[in-house]
RNA sequence: GCCAACGUAGCACAGCUGGUAGUGCGUCGGAUUUGUAAUCCGACGGUCGGGGGUUCGAGUCCCUCCGUUGGCUCCA
């Protein structure tokens, strides 16, 4: 694709004029494919520009998982994508070599002359009287800084998946561009293989699976983002509640419920209202309230203004758990010796999420969240962040979540919205990257991903398609202490300020439930199984038989369904498959004669004759285990 | 919220250039009583996302609203 020369990448246009090592850069590299990517980029933007001469490059990236290209054009549609790769193969085809040309100044400035959006980068991004670089395939060429594969061929192995749209410079208040989007292999085969496995993740897709599985359901009469759990799918929860639950009481938790509401003057106060206001529901008025203001004509925007300025109050759906929990730790006087204090809920919050962003379970607009908030001494924050994540990480390793990063977020050293001491955010800050530390796994320190009130640590994972999700996350909070007055008397006698940590190490019980399904693919472990046994009778003069063993696994709390309808038992199988159940107990003459089961797994493998009480504490020790899938066949 | 595409029975889909809807699975009924990935026959089921318009006539064209999908922006 390129090289590294004394380190630098570069291209096979680079001319050497000095001693120096030199090392070639494979496709196989990560580095390789993003230069095969980058350069693919190109060939659309070449491809673009003679199917649409109007149409002007922008910019056009290498990216995860292949490329992007944003155009300032007409808008196009996914149909128009098959000429466009057309034109792009045949280009690929005629082998241009890739030039590239180091012009100065004026020189770049003029060949780039008809497009502003270049010209704007140049201005931005080129220093006065260094001039740059532009790279040319046969008539074609776009500023750049490089490396590129030295040769038009070698990007035969393209495929355009999607069209959108962007900003430019991603911001809203600018055109709008088209962009399209593509990945790129450097053969045949390895593109075949990459494109099987898009599809193969479309299937685990969990919008998908929850309805073929039956595990939730969201209804445009109940509202975009509001999720209904169905009973499988609740199951899945349950488990999943009960399990953090244990670790919770393990680890000195205090369990609280509060309301779903609370007044806009906890809001206010809070700091949430009116500041954010638009990620909010709408407030909800007191109905007297109401009726005197509309017998007065009070006008809507009027009666915003008033509730913006406190003149009138009102209840608000709780966009957090937070000012609550605060209020629990505030309705005692508390001593040193109560810290820390670890108040756990799963509360459910409302918020008002922009139309387009709504996703499946994994962006919602209602949702639970496993909260806790930990009032805690400021030398408890260290070792109190670290229990958090330690908590975060039983639960991956129990569910075998690997595939997951670990972002410590800090404060933009160039903004001022952060409130608090910068002494003791630095301390805070040390904190988190401390317990990150501690992991054992990746991690990254992001500069300006710090919440306003404080540092925190974020776990984040990717769904099938490769977006990223933040689930499990661990925040350092000095404002809500400070706004609320908090205090607790110490040793000295003195009062003094708690520090809160925030923490939810799934996030929210819907996110977290969706990325779940797409991990295991809809093939939960035992324990998880909505479904833990499929009880499939060979004809019906067994169903007597099926209902005595469907009551004793009941008795041990396993879950349990019967299919002892009139189907063939190849029919039956085949239609219990789909729901992917962990194991399939066939019930027929033998079995029913010796107080047997045969057991059918998710392989399709199978096991006769196992002793029901067997089988029956078998499975109940397998569930107990919270193994990582089932095992007994 | 913005751009684009899409929206036909519970699900997956067909319906060409406008002439009042089809298939498969599921469901229900009947026959069959079956040993590990589909037994056979039959029936029910949709005013084609909602509303408005063009037209003699609209699932098919136009407008608008709602929703879905892919991005962008946002995410206390």
């Amino acid at each position: 694709m390129a090289a590294l020369v004394d380190g630098q990448e570069k291209d096979m246009s680079h001319e050497i004029k000095h001693s120096c090592t030199v090392e070639g850069i494979k496709a196989d590299s990560a580095a390789g494919m993003y230069i095969l990517r980058h350069s693919t980029a190109h060939l659309l933007a070449q491809a673009v520009t003679e199917l649409y001469p109007n149409a002007k490059p922008t910019i056009g990236p290498a990216i995860d998982r292949g490329f992007y290209y944003d155009f300032a054009m007409e808008s196009i549609t996914e149909a128009d994508l098959k000429p466009i790769q057309k034109k792009m193969q045949e280009l690929a085809r005629r082998n241009f070599t890739i030039e590239r040309l180091e012009l100065d100044d004026r020189d770049l400035r003029q060949h780039f002359a008809t497009n502003s959006y270049k010209l704007e980068i140049i201005d931005d991004k080129v220093g006065e009287g260094t001039g740059s670089t532009i790279y040319k395939q046969g008539d074609w060429y776009d500023l750049c800084l490089g490396p590129h594969v030295p040769n038009t061929g070698k990007l035969m192995f393209c495929k355009l998946t999607s069209v959108s749209s962007a900003y430019w410079r991603g911001d809203q208040s600018r055109e709008q561009l088209v962009r399209i989007y593509g990945i790129v292999e450097p053969t045949k085969d390895a593109l075949k293989q990459t494109l099987h496995r898009m599809e193969e993740a479309k299937k685990r897709d969990h919008r998908k699976l929850g309805r073929d599985l039956q595990l939730f359901h969201i209804d445009e009469e109940v509202g975009q983002g509001l999720i209904l759990w169905t009973p499988r799918g609740a199951v899945i929860r349950q488990e999943l509640q009960h399990f953090i639950g244990e670790h919770l009481t393990r680890q000195g938790y205090s369990q609280v419920f509060t309301p779903h509401i609370g007044k806009l003057d906890l809001y206010r106060k809070s700091g949430h209202f009116p500041y954010y206001q638009d990620s909010q529901y709408p407030p909800l008025v007191e109905k007297d309230l109401m009726k005197k203001l509309s017998d007065e004509g009070c006008s809507c925007s009027e009666l915003s203004n008033m509730m913006k300025t406190g003149d009138i109050d009102g209840y608000m759906l709780k966009p957090m758990n937070c000012p609550h929990h605060v209020k629990i730790y505030a309705s005692q006087a508390r001593s040193y010796r109560d810290l820390p204090l670890r108040l756990a809920e799963f509360g459910t919050v409302y918020r008002w999420e922009q139309s387009g962003e709504i996703s499946g379970m994994t962006r919602v607009r209602g949702f639970t969240q496993d909260d806790a908030h930990l009032f805690v001494t400021e030398d408890q924050i260290g070792q109190e962040v670290l229990g958090c994540i330690e908590l975060v990480q039983i639960i991956f390793d129990k569910l075998g979540m690997k595939d997951y990063r670990v972002r410590v977020g800090l404060r933009d050293p160039d903004s001022s919205k952060y409130v608090g001491d910068p002494a003791r955010w630095d301390k805070a800050e040390q904190a988190c990257r401390a317990a990150a530390a501690s992991l054992g796994v990746d991690w990254s320190e992001e500069e300006g991903e710090a919440a306003f009130y404080g540092p925190k640590i974020d776990f984040v994972v990717k769904d099938v398609i490769g977006r990223e999700w933040q689930l499990g996350t661990v925040q350092v909070d000095y404002n809500l202490p400070e706004r609320f007055d908090l205090s607790y008397k110490g040793s000295d006698g003195g009062l003094h300020r708690p520090v809160m940590i925030h923490r939810a190490p799934f996030g929210s019980m819907e996110r977290f439930c969706g990325v779940l399904i797409e991990h295991f693919a809809g093939r939960f472990p035992t324990w998880l199984s909505p479904t833990q046994c499929h009880i499939l009778t060979i004809s019906q003069k067994h169903t007597e038989y099926a209902n005595s063993v469907a009551d004793q696994l009941k008795e041990h709390g396993i879950r349990v369904e019967i299919d002892d309808g009139d189907d063939t038992i190849g029919k039956k199988i085949r239609t219990h498959r789909k729901l992917h159940p962990a194991y399939m107990v066939i019930l027929g003459d033998g079995e029913a004669e010796n107080n047997t089961v045969s057991l059918r797994g998710r392989s399709g493998d199978q096991v006769a004759d196992i002793p029901l009480t067997e089988f029956v504490s078998n499975l109940r020790a397998e569930i107990d285990d919270k193994s990582s899938k089932p095992n007994l066949v």
